[in-house]
DNA sequence: CGCTTTTGACCAGCGC
DNA sequence: GCGCTGGTCAAAAGCG
């Protein structure tokens, strides 16, 4: 069994990586980047020193950019605090100057002046030389040259040790903002796919009263895809149980298993309903309809690298069979949600006939319980994926779907594509393969026909196509990228989120990001990976970036 | 002892 | 009608 419970952690090194400013903060504060030296000097005049020394140590460009700035940072520390340093302070940087100045043609200027002011010091100096005064200033250099030297590392350390306390603090800083915007978004989420819900909950009233006048029974597939369940409101869904899945053809499986055979199992407030149901089921005229209309069952598969038996979604299951599918020597489990009596979810789990790193979950139903925050995100996955398959079946039962772009859009803004629907399927299912890496922007990564060929899985003979993946992502993570993406994709679908306005686009990615960062605080050993996932959203600009995460194939 | 996993059996759907 | 396959059940076994 898989508990599946990822808490959530953060840790300090990741949040560093966790904050795309952070990332460019320290590195370029430390190596070449002039625009952060100076927001570090409004930032903070106590570490004005410290950014100036920091940059006196090796930063290559736009010398003449900065130079001023710290020769005025210099004056009016340093020299301040101890005049006698002030011409060792000058000599040490000018010699920093000296050595930036031979890596970087564009300080050459700059070293030139400073190089007159010092010749024009020993020029004085060795006009009143003599040769053996000559020897004593020399040894009177050598002197304070040490002295200063030992200075100058006390104050490189007490300025290091300032910016540690800095960066200390940032990192606290940050880790709160993190929690909080983490809290928030899982708290934002479960209110929207509530409203989500309702909204399509009437949406489907409305339809099915349209269509059906005098049908006293709700094809099921409206309810049991429908998302009211997903958070677990005790909405009376008089008809409804993903267990009595109509693929069973609606009334023969009902009656099979309300003679007794699966009593006991479904305790649930469902357990009324479906003998409602079936009670219902058995009348001819409203079998075949709600047959045609259960036929779409939705189902999210994802595909994805993992030596786990499981991936980590957060939620509690039981393995409830196994059976040996045909075409794939790995033998198929099947999972039931435990978290709640009742809960109607299941997922099938099996790896990949040609991949055996390949790990193939295909979830099903809504649970109906509330869920720990680290469930949420697949919980919104399904719901989502129901959500956009029942637009396409309310529009119409075949041309439902060409959601894939909208769908890869919503999954990764800047990604190609990376889930694929099929509508063909005895349930529509939206794959979801994560086992890839991007393939280059003609589409002719050897890896597509891998992901293709690679799906003869006896998942409902899926269409795979080429993919953006995010290669080795971590299980904990992929329920809640998928999840925010099909979420999202659910209202771009605009079929029963009407409401939807233009800056819902940036809305969601925003908390693509938000939730992606969420996941990686989950794990701290992939922050690195997650990283560059989260870089490669923000920037939108990493279809081509693909070699990093070429480990998969 | 209670919960979970295993595993053989059962059933429905589908194709021939 | 028969066989195949997918999906599920439930008794038995395992485990803490």
């Amino acid at each position: 069994m898989d508990r599946g419970w990822s808490g959530l952690t953060l840790d300090s090194s990741s949040l560093d990586l966790l904050n795309p400013n952070r990332i460019t903060h320290n590195n370029h504060r430390r190596f070449s980047n002039p625009l952060t030296m100076s927001r570090i000097d409004e930032d903070d005049d106590q570490k004005t020193k410290i950014s100036t020394n920091g940059s006196e140590f090796r930063f290559p460009v736009s010398l003449s950019g900065i130079r001023d700035r710290e020769d005025n940072d210099f004056s009016s520390g340093v020299v301040g605090d101890n005049d006698r340093e002030v011409p060792g302070e000058v000599d040490f940087f000018s010699d920093k100057k000296s050595r930036v100045c031979r890596e970087d043609e564009d300080g050459f200027r700059v070293k030139k002046e400073e190089q007159d002011d010092r010749t024009d010091v020993n020029t004085g100096l060795n006009l009143r030389t003599t040769g053996n005064t000559k020897s004593d200033e020399s040894m009177i250099d050598d002197g304070e040259s040490s002295e200063m030297e030992d200075k100058r590392a006390k104050n490189e350390l007490v300025k290091l040790q300032d910016e540690l306390k800095k960066m200390t603090m940032d990192n606290q800083k940050l880790r709160e903002l993190l929690t909080q915007v983490s809290n928030s978004y899982t708290s934002l989420q479960m209110h929207l796919v509530s409203l989500m819900q309702q909204q399509q909950q009437q949406n489907n009233k409305v339809i099915e009263a349209a269509e059906k006048p005098e049908e006293t029974i709700v094809p099921r597939q409206f309810i049991d895809l429908g998302p009211t369940r997903a958070v677990g409101e005790a909405e009376d869904v008089s008809n409804s149980s993903s267990e009595d899945r109509t693929r069973s053809g609606g009334s023969s499986a009902a009656e099979r298993r309300s003679n007794g055979k699966r009593l006991g199992r479904e305790e649930s407030p469902e357990t009324e309903s479906n003998k409602i149901q079936k009670v219902n089921s058995t009348t001819p005229t409203t079998f075949d309809q709600s047959a045609e209309a259960t036929m779409r069952k939705a189902r999210v598969s994802v595909r994805a690298r993992s030596e786990a038996p499981m991936i980590s979604d957060g939620c509690q299951w039981r393995k409830y069979g196994q059976k040996m599918a045909k075409g794939n020597p790995c033998p198929r489990a099947y999972y039931r949600c435990t978290m709640a009596t009742g809960c109607p979810v299941r997922k099938q789990v099996q790896r990949c006939a040609e991949d055996r790193s390949i790990l193939i979950t295909t979830y099903e139903g809504n649970h109906n319980h509330p869920l720990p925050p680290a469930a949420v995100a697949m919980a919104s996955t399904t719901t989502a994926a129901a959500n956009m398959l029942l637009s396409g079946s309310m529009s119409s039962h075949d041309g439902m779907m060409n959601p894939t772009n909208l769908l890869a859009r919503a999954v990764l803004p800047c990604s190609t594509s990376m889930a694929t629907i099929s509508a063909s399927a005895p349930f529509p299912t939206v794959t979801l393969d994560l086992t890839h890496s991007p393939p280059p922007p003609n589409g002719s990564n050897p890896s597509s026909s891998a992901a293709a060929t690679s799906n003869n899985n006896n998942q409902n003979s899926l269409m795979q196509r080429p993919q953006q993946q995010m290669t080795n992502l971590p299980p904990g993570m992929l329920p809640h990228v998928i999840g925010q993406a099909l979420y999202n994709q659910s209202k771009f679908s605009g079929l029963q989120f009407s409401g939807g306005s233009p800056s819902t686009a940036a809305f969601s990615q925003s908390h693509a990001v938000a939730d992606t960062i969420t996941a990686l605080t989950a794990d701290p050993n992939f922050t690195a990976a997650l990283a560059a996932v989260i870089s490669s959203m923000i920037n939108g600009s990493n279809h081509h970036d693909g070699q990093g995460n070429n480990k998969s194939q």
